[in-house]
DNA sequence: GTGAAAGCGCTAACAA
DNA sequence: TTGTTAGCGCTTTCAC
């Protein structure tokens, strides 16, 4: 007495509440539910009619299929979780900086690109945070700039969801891939830049913090301090409190070794140290030359305009994507593929991306004041 | 003689692949996975040394619930879509502004507080973009500055799915619930504020795009002028375009009946203005006042200080996402009762929300240059 | 070419 | 108190 047999009959029959289901379309259209399947997914070898016929009856209906259901299914959400360490007390402040801002748009752009969304994810903080990592189903993960033991992306690895990472990790983290500046090279190629500028003695805004970009930086600072033969000059601070920033320019321009130059790790330290040249009556390029690393456009209307260091964090956004989706779509071995199987987990993709500086008025010494009054130039950029 | 007993031992038996299951926790524990259900979930009366184990088991096999089968179980994802219309090519744009940076942020804390992640999803643009919406269970929407007659939002709402939006919408369009700034009081309080400082003919630097915030805060600028007796003096450019701003204030201040008072509706308005100002040899305040909307802290640090109009964006976020969450949890009356079912389904709930104008050095008529530089000798009135 | 049936992993009635 | 069972809506072999 096999009563299974009734099953789909009674439940196509049942009320549908709001939401035509695969069923209903099924029924109108006269054919099966698996014609239905083949016939929206491009599937299966139907004949046009078929298929167009199909497609009219899931329209009419306001057909949708479940997200959920095909997840549950295939295995595959077509999510992408995206994270981000924290700084401080706030949840995660991405968005703080053009940096950030400029990477996620990519990310976002090259996932929809892809078939993907992303999801915004809190870093692994505090305990909250775990449940909203395990109530949504990812597909990968991009992190950006992983902590040196981040458990999440520890716990993704071994259930053998991809992750990569904006930022080289620690070597113990197992990400899938990595994606980074050449931060050291960039450093000093911007030093260098500042010597041949007239520097004598440079100095250098940095972070308290202990992330990769910070170590970087100022390692490749010190270095090239040692080179030279300067003895390094440097102010640090907590970088996630704006309002640090200005007080430690201040810092540094205050001290009886004071920089003829200075480079500032973060997004906010132009302005931040051109008010601070302005308090003690510098001029920037005269008395001082000014570069910071920033994606904001905003340097390039100051008075005058400073250099920056670009990160192309776009390119970054892109890459880390695209590495992650391959990733996912390559690894998709099939579910029955478990004979070899983590034989092919070889070392970690990882990926060197170029930097920009861009040269403006506050890092030239021999200038003839190329600022602003200059008569009209709306593009700008010098 | 029913074979249907059988099902779940032998599937239990079965090899699993990587992750545990629910079936293999309840194996491991001894118990049913109703009860293992029950335990991880917090239901059911069971004795806490049960629950208790249950969760240990499940601790040392690693065991993570399926997103997606919890989902398609419940009809709950804890997923909130956040999307934004498209400016110019770009997929969109909402990181380029610190505006919805902020807004971005607050929303994405709130989200995650109560237990929701937020997917960033594209704006109904091309086609492509709809498979990405259909792709996703989403319990909830936020739209930023929904276009007139989203498509997306008109069947997101037929399907029930709670839309809030960020910015009024058109009659046209039943979202939810919304909330926006009350732009017409900030623009007249800010041109008050302006007159008051001295302003005789006041600018606007407006947007040629038809959304809801540039045509409102036109509409009032315009308003206000007729309420005054002033004639309008002002320029729009696309917005999207970050290289307009630059040569519609050159435009602007290039008129023979040129404002001594400008007002930029755009967040890089500020400097664009600043250096146009340059150019033409005006001095801030004294034969310029300027004032822009714009949540950036450079304006706090340019030479002068830039007074700006901040629209408070956190905080539309977060009641953004609050207004949303509470429609999604409140209108889950529960999958059977449907009787009195779009009886309660009245006007949308909408939220003016306040917004602050940071008063500084560059509209302040009568001012003895509080910058920095100069130390010139405060010399009373104007 | 088309359809029936078997689940994906979980939750919630309902039994025991 | 705990266990059994029926699906959530879809994709996908495998028969026909």
């Amino acid at each position: 007495m096999t009563a299974a047999g009734k099953h789909q009959v009674s439940r196509s029959s049942g009320r549908r509440l709001g939401r035509a289901g695969i069923r209903d379309v099924a029924a109108a259209a006269g054919v099966s539910i698996t014609t239905v399947s083949d016939a929206l997914n491009g599937k299966g070898r139907l004949p046009d009619a078929t298929r167009r016929h199909v497609r009219e009856v899931a329209d009419r209906l306001g057909y949708r299929p479940s997200a959920a259901a095909r997840t549950l299914r295939t295995g595959k959400s077509g999510l992408i979780g995206l994270t981000v360490t924290t700084y401080g007390e706030e949840p995660f402040t991405f968005t703080e900086f053009a940096y950030f801002a400029d990477m996620v748009r990519a990310a976002t752009s090259t996932a929809l690109a892809r078939g993907y969304a992303l999801v915004i994810l809190p870093a692994p903080a505090r305990q909250r945070t775990v449940d909203v990592w395990s109530n949504v189903a990812l597909d990968g993960t991009v992190v950006i700039d992983p902590a040196d033991h981040d458990p999440v992306v520890t716990e993704l690895v071994q259930q053998g969801i991809p992750v990569v990472s904006d930022g080289r990790p620690a070597d113990s983290l197992p990400v899938t891939a990595w994606v980074d500046n050449d931060h050291e090279a960039a450093v000093t190629h911007l030093l260098d830049h500042l010597a041949e500028s007239g520097a004598r003695r440079i100095g250098l805004l940095t972070g308290t913090s202990t992330d990769t970009y910070t170590r970087l930086s100022t390692t490749a600072y010190l270095r090239w301090c040692e080179r030279v033969g300067q003895d390094p000059v440097y102010e640090a601070y907590p970088a996630h409190d704006p309002r640090q920033g200005a007080v430690a320019a201040d810092r540094l321009l205050a001290r009886p070794d004071r920089p003829d130059a200075v480079y500032g790790l973060f997004d906010p330290n132009g302005t931040d140290l051109l008010a601070a040249a302005r308090r003690y009556g510098l001029r920037v390029p005269e008395d001082l030359l000014l570069v910071c690393c920033s994606e904001s456009t905003v340097y390039a209307a100051t008075e005058p305009p400073i250099t920056t260091l670009s990160l192309k964090p776009g390119r970054i956004g892109t890459t880390v994507v695209q590495l992650l989706i391959d990733a996912i779509e390559g690894e998709d071995s099939g579910p029955f593929a478990e004979a070899g199987d983590s034989a092919t987990t070889g070392d970690p993709r990882q990926q060197i991306m170029p930097t920009d500086l861009i040269v403006r008025t506050s890092s030239q010494r021999r200038t003839r004041r190329t600022t602003v009054s200059a008569p009209r130039a709306p593009s700008g950029d010098d």
